[in-house]
DNA sequence: AATGAATGAGAGTTCATTCAT
DNA sequence: TATGAATGAACTCTCATTCAT
């Protein structure tokens, strides 16, 4: 009973530990953060963070893990679910930026601050990332085959393209928490699906309205 | 007579001086890397390096600007140029990504680490971003206007997508010097137009007009 | 129980810190002095003396004020003290010439070091200096007021130069420690008093006054 | 005829330097200033300094050299003068204060920085200062045979003494440039004959004695 | 006679880390 | 579980000094 009090009040102080490091991190960098900046977010004293990381590198490892797990998560389960191309996509961008808001600033450490990482360590993350762009590109892939999607394309850069842009909407999300998050997710699922010409059948009225000027 | 050839020896080495700490920043962070790296990199010795810069912090503003100059200046023509709106829009991505080329890391630099910047020297900075994003923003209205592309986008999440796009991809060619750079600029460009959706008919024709201007 | 010991022993610490600052800024002067001379001499490394001064310029601050603090105090209880002219006198001497050696180094660092603090830092230092500077005047002013002076004296100039002359034998008090400090007094008093030319009659009854108080 | 004119030149400019050393040392002390400081004052560059000194440190041996030798020079003709006591203690502090305004602040960097020369350099300026402090001696030494002090006095105090008021009055002068060095002249010299107290009768024998002079 | 460029030693300072308590 | 105290390595920066020109 003891043991199991303990045992999570430890947890939680460990959990606690882990955001703090992901909310300096994000606000400083790894470098430009001080393990004393961590332990006074968390309320505690700087030698006392050794209780819970063996060293600020182990810090940013389990930051960058906490960032990165469940949203490989949730993007297995949405590339093997049966919806159609469309809705994967959304579901996909979805996640990818509400992570940016549940997740506080864990995964922007992970995008920003990875690098920092001895090799060995970033073998998991590395993987874990791979998997997730693989995923997408068999989304994509998918959807060519299916005709949802012209057959031309290039799943890597089309997946390449929208972690791109989503990680880019999320320096601003993490910045701005005014961000009405719903319409960006509407607004980059359409241009990825759509872009931004105009379509129908008198889609070169643009075309030549611009050649015309 | 001398003095032109001592000028344009600093000139060189002061050149020098920025590329280097481009190329350090670039790779470690400004936090993660030291003068000495920077020093060394360029080929004297680290106490030499505060012949041309005055601090560490002082390097980090010089590059930032190096990195978004001209790239800036680049973006004002093509802004106020007669071209179409496609035209337009595919000089701009190309415009931006060789960047990541030709100007080394510098505008990657620029990207990042500019927040470590003070207050102050980031002003000029936080006008030269604004100005880019403003004229790729009056780009895509005037493309509404003429009937380019669809009147309801949102040019200011178009503006922010493109530019988020684009530096996620800067990443990648920064890293990776094999990356073929021309495709990347089409496909980028073509994501953007049209998305990835098939078209009904004529698909190519908003990137033939383009091309034949 | 705890805290009060480590209390103690942090303030114990802390005061060796200041004591070992004023000896080596003695020696060497503010800048000729180095922070590792300083915790060498406390027994100490370098860096931990930043744990008890958070810069060096900090640690100036504190030993000046260490310096003249008590020895300005002293001065209060003489001026307002109901004794003659000639015991006061005897009295700021003994006051100003034993402080070298009780107080170590600390009030010659102040007086010669002093100028390298920040303006703000200085203002207290100086006001305290002033106050010591206008209770000897008033010492004087009282002296003459009563007759046991001249009225002829300019009482500014009279408490500068004893001021003068007593940081003088401070120089070579703190230099050397076998200097017989009661001797010195009684010859600075024996001058302020009489001069070094033969009374014609009555030579020692200034003397005298002081010693029947 | 060229080398003599090169050489007044050289010579003017190296009395230039001197006297540039001496203020900056003056102003900042030894450590506090650096030779980018001294020639900047004296409008060369930081490297050029070198043709004048070999080192820092000789510039400040030639800083305290230049600021004993003469004043050591008139003391000697004092001393070995045959005017009466009085006129000799005149003299002597005479030539003290205002070695203060002549020679700039040489004197004073002699006073408060001579402690960081060599040993074997300040070999040569202990010298100088023993035979000045010897020669103010021998002054009082004399004034006590003739019956013009008191013949309890301390000679080597009186010196001593002297030497600290008109030190301590020396740091007033260079710092204050409006101060009235005669008034203090006289006040000092009154002092040190006469006291502050109030003599019975023929109280301005002394002075009287040295106004004729 | 003077300088631009570079150097290397050492300064003050920060900080991740350790450990007895 | 947490802390106060200390450490030592690394860092940014300064500066006296040198030397080819």
């Amino acid at each position: 009973m003891a043991t199991a009090t303990d045992n999570s009040r430890y947890q939680d102080q460990k959990q606690l530990a882990i955001r703090s490091a992901a909310a300096v991190f994000a606000e400083k960098g790894f470098h430009g953060a001080s393990t004393k900046d961590i332990a006074e977010r968390m309320g505690i004293k700087q030698g006392s963070l050794y209780y819970y990381f063996k060293s600020k590198e182990e810090a940013l490892g389990e930051v960058c893990l906490f960032g990165i797990q469940e949203y490989v998560h949730r993007m297995k389960s949405i590339a093997t679910s049966d919806q159609p191309f469309e809705s994967k996509l959304l579901a996909t961008i979805t996640s990818h930026l509400s992570s940016y808001r549940e997740r506080d600033e864990a995964l922007k450490v992970h995008n920003d601050e990875r690098l920092y990482l001895p090799e060995d360590k970033r073998a998991k993350l590395k993987e874990l990332g791979s998997l997730y762009r693989q995923q997408l590109e068999a989304i994509f892939d998918e959807g060519a085959r299916t005709g949802a999607l012209r057959d031309s394309i290039d799943c890597h850069f089309a997946a390449q393209a929208v972690i791109g842009m989503c990680n880019g909407w999320g320096d601003n999300i993490v910045r701005d928490p005014n961000l009405d998050l719903f319409d960006i997710i509407q607004k980059c699922t359409d241009l990825v699906l759509n872009g931004f010409v105009e379509r129908r059948k008198n889609k070169r009225d643009g075309i030549d309205a611009a050649a015309n000027t």
